[in-house]
DNA sequence: AATGAATGAGCATTCATTCAT
DNA sequence: CATGAATGAATGCTCATTCAT
């Protein structure tokens, strides 16, 4: 199962293969649970070597870490092409976000469970990719709500329009807040199951996003009675 | 800090005390970084004891998670009061979820971000508890459609009519579990920052349960493209 | 099981059961195995009146061997009548062993098995109740020798006679430490297996009395070549 | 007293101080009482290098049971030259088991004190060691009885014969056993004390072994009384 | 006569980490 | 480039023993 035992490769590779087998180790069994032998032999090499080239288990995991954070940003932000119409892009980004986290089922829960569960230095490295992506969702509802509600964005710049747009933006970071939020635990659900494929779990997240910008555009909202 | 040291007290008493201090200690680092000498020493009594009354980790963890999903529910349950109309309820509930995971945010922790990661045992009581929520808020999110909806609903039985219904149910459910799901986020990021109410959050979430069910009375939905 | 839950009784009565549970835990598990928990339980008290009663584990293990010790011996006394011939003193002094050994399997594993293993004190205690059985059949198999050989004991007192009288003696010294040597492991493995009955294992043994008898008799033995 | 502390040794060479330690330790208090630490401190090591080696008490228990009792079977092996006459070759095995349980204590308490009351795997290790011996004698029982008795020998193969034969061989059976029990046990004993050589220890058994024979070349035997 | 409450001390086991080669 | 040998420091758990009632 684990490499097989080749011998003499230049340290980039090997690191590579360290750092897929802490992935692995890491995903499934948590960073406390884990343990540096069982990572050195699932890579195939001894420990010290591990330690030669990645220092201590904090540094590992955080390299760990640091790796599937770019992956996964890279994978949506390779999907979103510009040129596309915010819907679309919406949902470019969405389908990749949940096909992503459903082929690196162990790297999500590295970057969801794990790393939350350990202190400052590691869930701030997820939280600048969580805020990345955040903006970016943002961004593209404040999009979609301007392409869908086009008509009446015609006078630009008016007073009354830029209050509008103001309000537009607040309640697309809510929106773009909660879709995230959502958009996480419904990854993590659907690496559970087997029934799910990532794209039905981005049709029901892109349907909830829509409806909001529905709500956003109608400037509906409920209001909460008072104390 | 922990208890005062106060000698002779009658089981019960301990016990509880004995899971205070595991609630926090475990909420704050994890099942496997806790370590059943930091319990004791927060419960303010000897390891022995502990083991006396508890009889092992994995028990102590489970009891925790028994008793802290309890309480929860307990706690949405009585911020419900049936005789109110259905958005009130929902509303309700939202608050007392969002304030008690805010009052309890070690408990929260336990339940949602550890008790997940510790196999069958202790994510199923979670799951048990969570499923729970999950039916009765989609139960609320189609009481509050069909108050708002009410006009069209004047000729019931027809079968168009039950169609539409049956379609109302299934769209409920799934607009329930994205609901729990980004509460669950919600509530767990809530904890992280200090600069968001209870109040807020559940005003939030309920604006876009809202916006949801504002689509799915208007039959509006997203399609997304062919492959 | 453990004796039933009476309360309040006399002091003797309690210290016998608790004696009682002590044999069956220590004989069954051995002295480090066995636990003061265990054994309080069993005897259906709690665990700070056998300390009234015993003082210590130390003190309750050596009121066991004490207790057992005598028992076995007299046990082994009641059976043999003195009016009787010496083979047949043998022979009921032995079955009296196996049969007391075999109906107190615990008691026999703690003064063979355990007691041995304990430092000292409790080896001590054992090794004075054995010794005085050795002597007992030392004494058993020199009679039986002089009720064989009659003829030759006519004219008693004579100097040869008195050197035979003594090699005879150092011999049945010899002959009883490897008498009571057997039987002690015989013992045992009969407790192993239950396809033999004490009378069995007693007629073995008595058979190679027996022979040693004939040897002892005949003067025949045999000498170890020089170095 | 341990190992003097030298650095660095190759595996092999490692593995037998622990083993060297362990005997003394499980030989001097029995398993339970017998701890990894100071095992590993006679041994001159770190305890987790006894685990990374014996894995655990069990193992490393089982592997000192293995080890001693080969090296006990080894050596009475080595003792017996085949082309010596049968009671020449009893003689010298009995006289090598006495002087090695003499020379390794330790090693005999362990194997015939402790390792049996310690569940079936160590028990059973020590039988198929002590059944192996049991055969042996029996064979040179048989052997002695058949060299002694020559003259009837003559005419071989006559019914008669064989069947004198096969109750030789019965009684030569219960013989060994009864043997090997009172060697177990002499040996033990004889450890207690050091005013005995196994010089003379084997020498005891070796008479008794010698009458034995006597009768039963003799078909001499002790019927016990009716019940 | 009897016990519920409580603990100090120890034990088997594991792990992250480092030398010396 | 790579590793076999080795350990300090925990960690979960148990046990004999004692108060206060």
């Amino acid at each position: 199962m684990g490499a097989v035992k080749t011998k003499r490769m230049p340290r980039a590779v090997r690191e590579q293969q360290m750092l897929d087998a802490a992935v692995r180790i890491f995903g499934q069994r948590g960073y406390m649970a884990a343990s540096m032998d069982d990572i050195a032999e699932l890579a195939g090499v001894s420990k010290p070597l591990v330690y030669l080239y990645l220092n201590s288990k904090e540094d590992l995991f955080s390299a760990v870490i640091r790796r599937e954070a770019a992956a996964l940003a890279a994978a949506v932000r390779a999907a979103v092409h510009p040129e596309r119409p915010a819907d679309r892009r919406l949902w470019d980004g969405l389908l990749a976000f949940f096909t992503h986290t459903a082929r690196h089922p162990d790297a999500w829960a590295v970057l969801h469970l794990h790393a939350r569960t350990h202190g400052e230095p590691f869930a701030a490295e997820v939280a600048a990719m969580r805020s990345e992506i955040v903006a970016f969702v943002a961004q593209l509802v404040a999009a979609t709500a301007r392409d869908e509600g086009a008509p009446c964005s015609g006078e630009a710049g008016s007073a009354d329009t830029r209050r509008v747009r103001l309000a537009e933006q607040e309640a697309a970071a809510g929106l773009a807040e909660a879709l995230v939020g959502a958009a996480e635990s419904l990854a993590a659900w659907a690496n559970t199951t087997d029934r799910v494929t990532a794209r039905q779990t981005a049709a029901t997240l892109m349907n909830v996003a829509w409806a909001g910008l529905g709500d956003l555009m109608a400037g509906r909202s409920w209001s909460p009675p008072a104390e």
